[in-house]
DNA sequence: TGCCCTTTACTTGTATGGAAGTATGGTATA
DNA sequence: TATACCATACTTCCATACAAGTAAAGGGCA
């Protein structure tokens, strides 16, 4: 999620805008179809419009919002198709990613202790602690297979996902995921390719059922 | 690979720039590392750097340049993790992507109609046509199994590798090629999902044995 | 001759003013 | 009362000026 980027580029205040509206879109503090003003961002954290303008830029390019040139800006909608897109990516790409941990004789202590980390959150009901471990769980099995740029590219896919996720959580028990999250981590262990596969593929097919749930109950936040 | 937008949205001057600097890019006209020059630009073009600086800030976002603040902006190398990341990801999406088509009655004649025009434009050697074909040719599988907005995920992963593939096209023959994408289809006509995933995978793989041989041949247009 | 420091030119970053376009509410008119 | 029109208050877009920082060339000095 907060991608260390590991030579330390000078930050400018537009990148700073950009990534404190960044986070706080995903994090659903900005609700979808709300709206943006250059202006009032600008007053509000003393600036002029420009750095914030270049910002309002970068998260359009991020497609998380929507410049109506001599409209205005807002928090884009949540895109269905986009959300269904980036989980049949997911899926196609973590099940490979299984096969290819399956084959090999992986660190796996990582997925392990997240999913200690998991269990503890859920317990607690600490929402953005389970999706940041959630997040690295996935993150390690991309790790333990040695294809870190891939998961920084489904990252960027994830976007979408993500907020409906923050929405998702406060609704479903995720005792559910862990055991799905076991499941995988069980056959990867056990080395069986099939089996990972199949964990991964039911896991992932998840928010097939949980999407539809989620829109009927905020539509005014999805688009399709 | 020019996705016709539908709404006709109004399009902004910015936006404009954008969209020329981006295409000359993954032609290769502008060479990985070149400078590019917010005040040359906008004399070149007849405008203030405002809009030019609007369009380098989004070819950053697409990872197709860098900004550097206070020292300049340079046309992104070609970053070879990139590539291999975004051909795993091909290669896992399009794979079921076939699948998922084998199981299924679907319109195939769009993906036998580019076939031809490769043919042609292999014949007469015309590189452009052919990697626009090329493009077509995978998109319609997308198209044909319903995942239009997958397609377009795709793309903007796929804009390192196009890039890459201006410059092998003029190098390699591509009689190879046409005949992996006859094998994918001829699988998928035959309903054969098992023989159109390892079409595909090993179409796909090409990739991994070029890129080595024009890295070497271009070792300054790339980084790892 | 070689090295260090200063100056200078050039880069992108930010601030501000006005231009162009849109939406809205009020007003005159039928 | 309903409708068409117009003034007004917004929005983002573009142009311009200046600020901050970088890099490189040139001069002074050992």
């Amino acid at each position: 999620m907060t991608d260390a980027t590991l030579i330390a580029r000078p930050v400018t205040t537009a990148q700073q805008v950009h990534d404190w509206l960044h986070q706080r879109i995903l994090r659903g503090d900005l609700p979808p179809g709300a709206r943006l003003s250059e202006t009032d961002i600008a007053e509000q954290i003393g600036l002029s419009r420009q750095p914030v303008r270049e910002a309002f830029i970068r998260l359009a390019s991020d497609g998380l919002a929507e410049v109506r040139p001599q409209r205005g800006t807002y928090i884009g909608k949540i895109s269905a198709r986009a959300v269904l897109s980036a989980r049949l990516i997911r899926e196609a790409v973590e099940s490979d990613l299984a096969r290819m941990l399956a084959d090999r004789d992986a660190d796996l202590s990582t997925m392990e202790a997240e999913l200690s980390v998991q269990d503890r959150a859920n317990a607690q009901g600490d929402v953005a602690a389970f999706i940041a471990s959630d997040d690295r769980f996935h993150q390690a099995m991309a790790l333990a297979a040695g294809q870190a740029a891939v998961w920084q590219d489904l990252e960027r896919l994830k976007s979408q996902m993500n907020r409906l996720r923050h929405m998702s959580m406060r609704v479903f028990d995720r005792s559910e995921t862990i055991g799905q999250h076991r499941a995988i981590l069980t056959a990867l262990q056990a080395r069986d390719a099939d089996a990972a596969e199949a964990a991964v593929r039911a896991h992932l097919r998840q928010m097939l059922t949980e999407l539809p749930q989620i829109a009927a109950a905020h539509p005014d936040y999805f688009t399709d």
